[in-house]
DNA sequence: GCCGGCACATGATTCAAATCATATTCTGTT
DNA sequence: AACAGAATATGATTTGAATCATGTGCCGGC
C-alpha cells in the first residue's frame, strides 16, 4: 500500500537479509540502525510487558515496511520476530536521514505518505467499530471502490483480507454472498462490483 | 494526545471560529485552505458515497486536530460536519506550508509526530482485533500503563473510553469489575493500577 | 435545597459472529 | 498426472458481547 518503500529505495541501497523461523530481527533496546521492508514471509512486532508477556503490535507482510518509526528513536521500541522463514531489506538509518536532509522534496513526499497513512488507518478504526458484518464489509467497499465504476479487486487472498476487517474468514466468505443475493453487490472472483442505486439516508 | 496542536500553534497564529450545530465546517470538495483543532464540541468527518451515504470517518473531540491531509492535498475528500455547537481554530495551509519549508527543524518534527500517531493508530488496531472484551481491555492497560508504577489514569470519561476501545460501555464496566475480582488490577475511580506479577508465555 | 440529566453500575435476555465441522476448488510441486 | 496444502465455501452449534432494563450516585443549574 504506502509507498514508502519506493522512497526508501530512491535513496539507499538496502541489503537483503535472510531471517529464520522463530529467530528475531532485532530486539526491543536494540540500537535503531535500520528500517526495513518484507520482502517474503511475514514479521511479527512484539513488546513485552512488565508480566513478561508478549504483546503483538503489528504484522509486517510482504511489501509492507516496518520499524519506520527508527528513524525518529534511538533504540527499538519494540521486538521483531519471523514466525516463519522471511526475507527482508534493511535501509540503514543514517543514510535515510542524510538523503531526507539533502532532499527536502523527499521529507515533504515522506511527510505527505505518512499523512496518508495516518487518515487509512483512522478509517480502518472507524470502520472495525461497525458491529454488523454487512454493514462493515459495504463500508469498507464502499470507501475503496473506484468512485466512477464501483469496481474494487481485493487485494491478496480474501482469508487475509477478512483479518484486516476483524472478520472470522468464514463470516467474510457469508456475508459477501449474502450482499450479492441481496443485489448490494456483484462479485466475480476477487473482483467486486459495488452496486450504486438505491440512495439511502442515514446520518449515524 | 499528538502534539499537532502545538506544533501548528507555534508556526502559526489561528482564527477562531465557531460552528453551528448541524452546520458544515468545509464540504468534500472545497478548495483545502485550513487545518483545524476542536476548540469544543465535536467536529466529524464524514464521506458521501456515490449511493448518497454518509460515511463517518473520524470524530475529533477537544484538542484534536483534523483536515491535517489538507497539507498535501487541493481540495477536502470529506466533509467536516459539528453535531453540536462547536468552537475550532483554523490553522491556513499557506502559512504552515511556509512555515515548514523556512524550519526544516520544524519539519523533522512534524514527520516524527506523523511517524508517531501510525504507530498508536497500528497498536490501536491491533488491539481492537483481539475478540475477547477481557483480553482487549488487559492489553490496552498493559501498553498504556506507566512501565515502572503499573498506573494508568484513564483519560476522559469511562464510556468514551469504552467507545474507543471498541466496547459498549456496559461491557467495559463489567470487564473491569471481573478484571478486579481476579486480581489482574486494581481500581480506584479512574485510576487504575495493573499487577505485574504471574508471569505468564504466551505467544499467539 | 431540589431536581434533571448523565456517568457509573449490574442483571436478564437476545442474537449475531465465532467456532467447529466438512466439502469443494484451486494452486503449486514433485 | 497425481498429490498436498491452502483458499474458498457453507452448514450446525456455541458463546460471549450487545442490548434492554433498572437502579444508584454525582454534579450543575435553577
Amino acid at each position: 500500500m504506502s509507498d514508502l518503500a519506493s522512497l526508501f529505495s530512491s535513496m539507499c541501497r538496502p541489503r537483503s537479509r535472510d531471517v529464520a523461523p522463530g529467530s528475531a530481527v532485532f530486539q526491543q533496546g536494540d540500537p535503531a540502525a535500520d528500517l526495513f521492508l518484507v520482502e517474503a514471509g511475514m514479521v511479527r512486532l512484539v513488546r513485552y510487558t512488565a508480566c513478561g508477556e508478549a504483546l503483538t503490535l503489528f504484522r509486517a507482510t510482504p511489501g509492507q515496511t516496518f520499524a519506520e518509526a527508527a528513524l525518529f528513536a534511538d533504540v527499538y521500541h519494540c521486538t521483531a520476530v519471523a514466525d516463519v522463514a522471511s526475507s527482508i531489506a534493511c535501509f540503514p538509518k543514517k543514510e535515510l536521514l542524510q538523503g531526507l536532509g539533502e532532499q527536502p522534496a523527499a521529507m515533504l513526499e515522506l511527510t505527505a505518505l505518512l499523512s496518508r497513512q495516518v487518515r487509512e488507518l483512522r478509517t480502518l478504526l472507524e470502520i472495525r467499530s461497525i458491529r454488523s458484518a454487512e454493514a462493515r464489509v459495504l463500508q469498507y467497499l464502499h470507501l475503496h471502490a473506484d468512485a466512477r465504476s464501483g469496481v474494487l479487486v481485493l487485494p491478496g487472498t480474501m482469508k487475509e483480507f477478512a483479518l484486516d476487517l476483524g472478520l472470522a474468514h468464514e463470516t467474510f466468505y457469508r456475508t459477501l454472498a449474502s450482499l450479492e443475493k441481496k443485489g448490494e453487490i456483484s462479485r466475480n472472483g476477487r473482483s467486486v462490483l459495488v452496486c450504486p442505486p438505491s440512495p439511502k439516508r442515514n446520518r449515524p
